[in-house]
RNA sequence: GGCCCUAUCGUCUAACGGUUAGGACAGCGCUCUUUCAAGGCGCAAAUCCGGGUUCGAUUCCCGGUGGGGUCACCA
């Protein structure tokens, strides 16, 4: 058997969603498991509604999953070709000119709405045609009820099934990868491609992907443009991870893998028969699973390229806040919120009052002045560069007998100035031993 | 409506005639914790219905029902 050559074959005439690029996910995959080539054709045939913003928008996307295909054109590149098989198919009595005489032609009206009155019909035998597909086996469509569909508008301009066709057979495509949509478009085009004289590609129709109303995905109803995902600071490695889940399985119970497991992994036999709904949270989950996976320089690193990217400034404290930023959000963006609205105070300065102090704490304004005293005497005793774990030996025993919220509420919020912050030892460490007993002395005097 | 595809927890799914029907996300509870997360532990949750075939059906066959797709001079 030859070499394994797969496409993706977008239309440029809108934002592509998640159920096309997981199209292109099994793609990629199935040719780089087979040591073959992934080819993307932009299917720019219907050039009133292509739009090079869109195309764009595409190869960007697929720039930013890393889906790096083998070769590239653009199915208006093949004009030429398509006019040879057109008139090749005409000349062999295959396909001919017809005169259309439809309503909206007739009375001498004017040709409205890009209507032709002379298109190119292709011959059908008109029977019954069985294809084998990978995922779903046989399938047998009656061909008589699409009659002598049409191919083409005119010599030199080919509709989507005839240019699909002959470009497939030209690029070499030998497995057809692609939605559960196309299936009942396959009998015609292997009608084409027989009535061409080409050899069949083995066709693999996976299952849609819908939305969460169970109906197709579509931006209308709600369905994002992948690179919204990108914006939100996702790694591309977890969106194609989590698209390959849907409507495909290994045979273990394993769910987090990187593209080159995947492609170890991969197998057409494993995949789902019947439609899968794309579930945000979940994929929300395998960032976070990938986002763990990371190490500390490579999430700096590419938490960083993030923040610049989006035009954010970079905060004195970003470094150090990192490993906690890290463990509690899942995505870059919102790591992002977290550092610029959970940290700040540790560069401004804090604006609170006695009552957020007294809230948690449940215990009168002079205890809890006492206590802040106990503290600020214990961190004395530390040395200038302590640890969030030597603050909590030196303070744990004196709060648990003198009472937690008593004692570590008020700290937390002196430190913080915050309802919500991570734990006081953390904060004590992150803020050094002279600014925390500052804080603390503030704190203390608000409350005399 | 015709044609085609499809059917296991709410969701993604495992099982290729014999399992207490497994896992994951979400949910709920407990725990950890000053707080909010994260983490750990646990609970609840499914074979669409009806006929066959079989000693035995989630699994094979038929019918129904549900869901989806497709019926363009769009791709």
């Amino acid at each position: 058997m030859g070499k394994v050559v797969t496409r993706f074959a977008p239309s440029p005439t809108g934002f592509l969603h998640a159920g096309n690029y997981r199209t292109a996910v099994f793609a990629y995959l199935f040719a780089k498991k087979n040591s073959g080539d992934f080819i993307l054709r932009i299917e720019d045939t219907d050039k009133e509604r292509s739009k090079k913003e869109f195309e764009e928008n595409i190869l960007e996307t697929l720039e930013w999953l890393n889906l790096k295909h083998d070769a590239f054109y653009r199915q208006s590149e093949h004009k030429e070709l398509h006019e040879q098989e057109i008139k090749k198919l005409i000349a062999e009595d295959k396909a001919y000119i017809s005169k259309e005489e439809g309503e909206g032609l007739a009375q001498g009206a004017p040709v409205a709405q890009g209507k032709r009155s002379e298109v190119i019909r292709f011959r059908n035998p008109k029977k019954p045609l069985t294809f084998t597909d990978a995922i779903r086996g046989p399938i047998t469509i009656d061909t008589s009820d699409l009659g002598d569909f049409i191919i083409a508008r005119s010599v030199s301009e080919p509709v989507f099934h005839f240019a699909v066709v002959v470009d497939d057979a030209a690029a070499g495509i030998t497995h057809v990868i692609r939605g559960d949509d196309h299936i009942s478009n396959t009998p015609r085009q292997i009608l084409i491609g027989q009535a061409l004289g080409y050899a069949m590609p083995i066709y693999a129709h996976l299952p849609l992907v819908l939305g969460p109303d169970r109906t197709k995905l579509s931006k209308r109803r709600g369905a994002r443009a992948l690179t919204e995902y990108r914006d939100e600071g996702y790694l591309p490695e977890a969106v194609i991870n989590y698209l390959a889940l849907i409507g495909w399985h290994p045979e273990n119970d394993k769910e987090i893998f990187s593209v080159t497991e995947l492609i170890e992994t991969f197998d057409l036999a494993r995949i789902q028969k019947s439609a899968g709904i794309f579930d945000e949270v979940k994929l929300h989950w395998v960032n976070h699973e990938h986002s763990k996976r990371l190490t500390d320089d490579e999430f700096k690193e590419q938490f960083f390229a993030y923040l610049t990217s989006r035009g954010e400034s970079i905060p004195s404290y970003f470094e150090e806040v990192l490993p906690i930023i890290r463990e509690r959000s899942a995505t870059f963006g919102e790591a992002a919120h977290e550092l610029k609205n959970e940290f700040d105070f540790l560069e401004h300065a804090l604006s609170y009052d006695v009552p957020l102090l007294l809230k948690g704490a449940k215990a009168e304004p002079s205890e809890i002045a006492k206590h802040i005293s106990k503290i600020i005497e214990t961190l004395q005793t530390l040395r200038d560069r302590f640890s969030a774990q030597e603050v909590k030996d030196a303070i744990f025993p004196y709060a648990t007998e003198a009472g937690r919220s008593a004692v570590l509420w008020p700290m937390r919020v002196a430190l913080s100035g915050k309802e919500k912050s991570p734990d006081p030892f953390v904060l004590s460490a992150l803020l050094g031993k002279q600014e925390t007993i500052e804080r603390l002395n503030a704190a203390q005097n608000m409350l005399k």
